[in-house]
DNA sequence: CTGCACCATGCACAAAACGCATGAGCGATC
DNA sequence: GATCGCTCATGCGTTTTGTGCATGGTGCAG
């Protein structure tokens, strides 16, 4: 059975007679004609009766109607749906990104996204685990490595920068490093443990000035950058720490400053089929406004 | 937009593969797929996400998946009341005849029609206007006449003999006439007054055995053809009465046996549009089955 | 690593649908 | 009462749309 048939004879049930019908959908009349003949033979069954002054519906031309109108009720109210969702941000964002980041950097940012737009609910799934977008865990994903997948869209956001910090009073019993040789007196802390192997940058510590084959296990290993922080903060010892932890104001101190780090690149990613949600092109222009504004 | 694009939707979101839905709808891979594309195109957003074992409804596919979902379901239940219209009686059915032929002949059958279709609601409008059937001021009629417009089906259904009546205390006054002539004196009843002229046969005293411009002027007319047989009955006069009013066992003569009267042929009438509704076609076979019974 | 199942796309063909023009029927109007 | 105007039905030629086949590319399973 062909739906559209019954669209034209909603239409012209609507309009009384088959050439207005025909003006309205950008049809002839014997087109329209034709199509209500095509119906009728579908249902067996008279649709309307043939009057000189229009049509009349007959009662299974009435039945019909009363169908066509509800389907076009809700095929409306879901075009709606379907702008909606395509020009109002609404619905439910499920965002995904490392614990650091996402602690330090987005949770801090997000309150005002959820001022701009209040019909979104942000669900944050902090992890250092990558969430698979094309398996819907998250809608969105702000990654430190770039995604290799081709139906991922990414977006460079911001390059996180990497420093090696004491806290001042650790610096005062064991000293200051002033060549990466010097490092090996030093006690190394480290994040990892069951981390993933892409945040290799902050296992700088482990290899800097060494033999890479022969690598300094760290004192410490924790797979929280903010603990791993709060312990170099109250002096454990040396660690590789993203600057975007260290705030303003922070007793820590950089070491080997003259030295060059690694740094990462952080991307926005998102599944190309997600790009026309406008929540996601609303997070998406929102955390781009955040990045260039934060300059580092 | 094109509908018929949706209920294709709707299959493949159901099955789950542009391929199955091929099969399903008869169509090949490729069509499917195009018919999905174009549909993509109009509302302007990506419906699946192609994986490669199958489809993922997206956010805004879900969405008019949804749609499509109560659209069907609408339209199947729709569909099955067609089917029912068709071949179950049900609903209300507005049957118009005659006063007489109404309240004489159809009224005591209509039980019978009643306990075979319990879902049947008969509205029976007696009435000697002919109502416009074509305006569906009734759904069925019986007709003494045989109806003119083409768009009426029409069923003979028996053919109503009428005779002269007259009570035997009527008769015991004034004698019974032999010859028409003698009708001159005697006192003439008739059915009529704003009665339409179609009945003409109950007419017929007033011109029988004489000069058709110079006709008798009953005694008595009446609008109500049991008011005339009442009247009859208890001697006030002659009149024409068809059979069906004059019960068996009734005191009531025919007079003028051997002339040759005037019938009229009784026709089932219903419009065009109404022969695929089945409570219709149930009243039809009904009436044509009692009318076959009876033999006058 | 190979194979399989799936989707996208180019191409030629066919069928369906369309518009135009005509005919006919019925009401309203003059 | 005749005509006019508006309606729907239908035949015909054309266009367009859609389809099937075949091919190419891609990602998961064995």
């Amino acid at each position: 059975m062909d739906w559209d048939r019954i669209r034209i004879f909603y239409t012209v049930a609507e309009s009384g007679s088959f050439t207005k019908a025909g003006d309205t959908l950008g049809l002839s009349q014997s087109a329209v004609s034709r199509q209500i003949s095509a119906l009728e033979r579908e249902v067996r069954a008279p649709l309307f009766h043939r009057h000189t002054r229009g049509l009349i519906l007959t009662e299974q031309g009435e039945l019909l109607w009363r169908a066509a109108r509800d389907m076009t009720q809700r095929l409306e109210k879901t075009k709606a749906q379907l702008t909606e969702t395509r020009e109002h941000p609404s619905g439910e964002l499920k965002v995904t990104t490392t614990v650091g980041l996402g602690s330090r950097w987005l949770a801090p940012r997000l309150g005002d996204f959820l001022d701009s737009y209040p019909d979104v609910r942000v669900q944050l799934a902090l992890t250092d685990e990558e969430l698979d977008l094309s398996m819907r865990q998250a809608d969105i994903a702000i990654r430190l490595r770039q995604p290799q997948q081709p139906d991922l869209i990414q977006r460079k956001l911001f390059t996180v920068h990497f420093h090696v910090y004491a806290a001042p009073s650790y610096l005062k019993r064991y000293g200051e490093p002033k060549t990466l040789e010097e490092l090996d007196n030093h006690r190394i802390l480290s994040f990892g443990g069951t981390s993933p192997s892409y945040l290799l940058s902050v296992h700088w510590l482990g290899t800097a000035g060494r033999d890479p084959r022969d690598p300094r296990t760290p004192h410490l290993l924790v797979n929280n950058i903010a603990a791993l922080r709060n312990a170099v903060e109250h002096g454990a010892g040396l660690a590789v720490l993203p600057d975007y932890l260290v705030e303003q104001g922070s007793p820590l101190m950089q070491i080997l400053r003259e030295t060059e780090m690694p740094s990462l690149d952080s991307y926005l990613v998102y599944p190309e089929e997600m790009k026309t949600v406008a929540r996601v092109q609303a997070f998406r222009d929102f955390l781009i406004q955040k990045a260039q504004r934060w300059t580092f």
